[in-house]
DNA sequence: AAGTGGTCTAGACCACTCG
DNA sequence: GAGTGGTCTAGACCACTTA
C-alpha cells in the first residue's frame, strides 16, 4: 500500500499528539526542527501539517508557531455547537451540569462507545442556556473507565465547556463529530427543563465525538429549542 | 491588501468558470499550460487548485486530467442532499416534480434573492421519494428571470436531479449552500404528502443555495420526515 | 511512450511577531 | 534582528491513464 512520505510523517505526529507529547495550546516544534527530526525536507513536513491544521487538529499563526489545537481556547469553547439565534445577535452561552451518575451501557451506548451492555458509564444531564434561556437539554454518556473521578461539582466549578474540562482534567481530546438529527415530540424531562409543552417539536442531535485513533468517548443526546434558533449548515 | 499570488491565479479560474469558459465536466487545461497562460511556475497554479478542489468547485483525476464539478455527473446527484436512512441502507433516490407557477417575491424571498418585493419568481413543489417512501416535501423558489423557460414537463422529463437540469438546461451551476434547521409541526401539504398527522414533528430545513460569485439563486424550504431517517453532519 | 496529476527537494525571499 | 510561518520557483522523479 503506497503511502506518501508526508503522510507517514503526518501519521507519527499524530501519534506524537495522541501521546502527549505535544499538549493542547502548546507549540510544537517548528517546521525546520521537525524536518530535521524526521529527515525530510520543509515542504513535506509542511505538508503534512497543511492537513492537520485543515483537520482543526493544529492552528497556525504566523510569526509565532504552529499550536495543538485546545477547546481551552476560548475561541473554540463551543466549537461543535452549531445552534444559532435567529437574528444573529450573539449570545452569552452557559453550560448549567444538572446531574452526574453512574449507570448502565444500555445497547445503544454500548454499541457507539465499544462497550459490553452493561459496563459502567457516566450519564451527565446538561442544560445549556443562551442568555439564560434554557435551550438545550443534554444527556451525555462517556465511558466510565476513561473518566474516572468525573463528578457534578467539577463540572459545576468551571466556567468552561464541557470539553474544556474533559481535556484539562482528563487529557481526553475531542477532535472530531458525527451529529445525526431528527425532528421529535417533547417530552419527560426535556419538556419541563426547556419550558415547552409536551408534543411540541423539538430538534433531537445525536452526536458520536471521537478522540484521536477515531475512538468514540462520548454519546450525547441532545434536545434542541429552536423556537426563536436554527441549527446552522454550510454545504459544499 | 496584500494577496499572494496563487489567490489572484484562483480568482482568474474562479472568473473563467463563471464565465463559462470551461463547462461542467470537461477538463480545464493541464497545470502546465496554465502555468504558462499566467506566467507563474507550476507550483502556484497547483495551489490554486489546490483549493478549488478542496471547495468542490474542480475534481482532480490523477492521469487524466483536472475536471469542472458537475451535478450531471452521477457521484453528485444529489451532492447537498444530507439525509440518510436510519439503517445506512442504500435507497433508490427520485424526485417528483408537482408544480411550478410563477409567484411574486414575498418579503423573505426578495431579502434572500437580493430581489424587490413583488418581483417574479418561480415557485417549484416536489416530492422527494426514498424506494418509493416520501420523505421531503420541497417549496423551491428561484429567481424568474434566470429560469425563464422552467416549465413542470421539463421538470419531469428528466430523470436527474434538479440542480442537474439547472445546470444543463439553464447553465447555472450550485456550487455552495447554507442551511437553517429547526423542528416543526406538521401542516397544510406537508401532512397529505408525506402522510403524517397534523402537528407531528418535521425537520423544516431551509437551504439558500449560491453560484460563482456568491449570489444567491435558489431559496429552499424543505419539510423532512425523520422517522427513519436523519440529517447527518460531520463536526471538526 | 507521452501526457497528466502527485510527491519531494532545496533555496530564495516575504510577512509577521517579539524582544 | 532573529525566528516563525507563508509564498514562489525550478527541477527531478513517481503514479496513473490512455493510446
Amino acid at each position: 500500500m503506497f503511502s506518501p512520505l508526508y503522510r507517514q510523517i503526518k501519521e507519527l505526529m499524530m501519534r506524537a499528539l495522541g501521546a502527549g507529547e505535544w499538549a493542547p495550546g502548546t507549540s510544537i516544534p517548528s517546521e525546520s526542527e521537525l524536518a530535521i527530526r524526521f529527515g525530510v525536507s520543509q515542504g513535506t513536513v509542511r505538508k503534512a501539517i497543511d492537513e492537520m491544521a485543515a483537520e482543526n487538529l493544529l492552528v497556525r499563526r504566523q510569526g509565532k508557531g504552529t499550536f495543538v489545537a485546545s477547546h481551552n481556547d476560548p475561541r473554540s469553547f463551543y466549537r461543535f455547537l452549531r445552534l444559532t439565534p435567529d437574528d444573529g445577535s450573539a449570545r452569552q452561552t452557559r453550560s448549567e451540569p444538572l446531574s452526574c451518575r453512574m449507570v448502565a451501557a444500555t445497547d445503544t451506548v454500548a454499541r457507539v462507545l465499544q462497550l459490553q451492555v452493561g459496563d459502567p458509564v457516566i450519564l451527565v444531564e446538561r442544560l445549556l442556556r443562551f442568555d439564560g434561556e434554557p435551550v438545550v437539554y443534554d444527556e451525555i454518556f462517556l465511558s466510565a473507565e476513561q473518566f474516572q473521578g468525573l463528578t457534578l461539582d467539577l463540572l459545576k466549578e468551571s466556567e468552561r465547556s464541557l470539553y474544556s474540562v474533559f481535556e484539562s482534567e482528563f487529557g481526553m481530546r475531542m477532535i472530531r463529530a458525527e451529529e445525526r438529527l431528527r425532528a421529535v415530540g417533547a417530552e419527560g424531562r426535556a419538556c419541563e427543563l426547556l419550558a415547552v409543552p409536551e408534543g411540541s417539536p423539538l430538534l433531537l442531535v445525536e452526536r458520536v465525538t471521537y478522540t484521536y485513533g477515531d475512538k468514540p468517548v462520548e454519546w450525547r443526546r441532545g434536545c434542541y429549542a429552536t423556537g426563536n434558533y436554527h441549527y446552522f449548515n454550510e454545504l459544499s
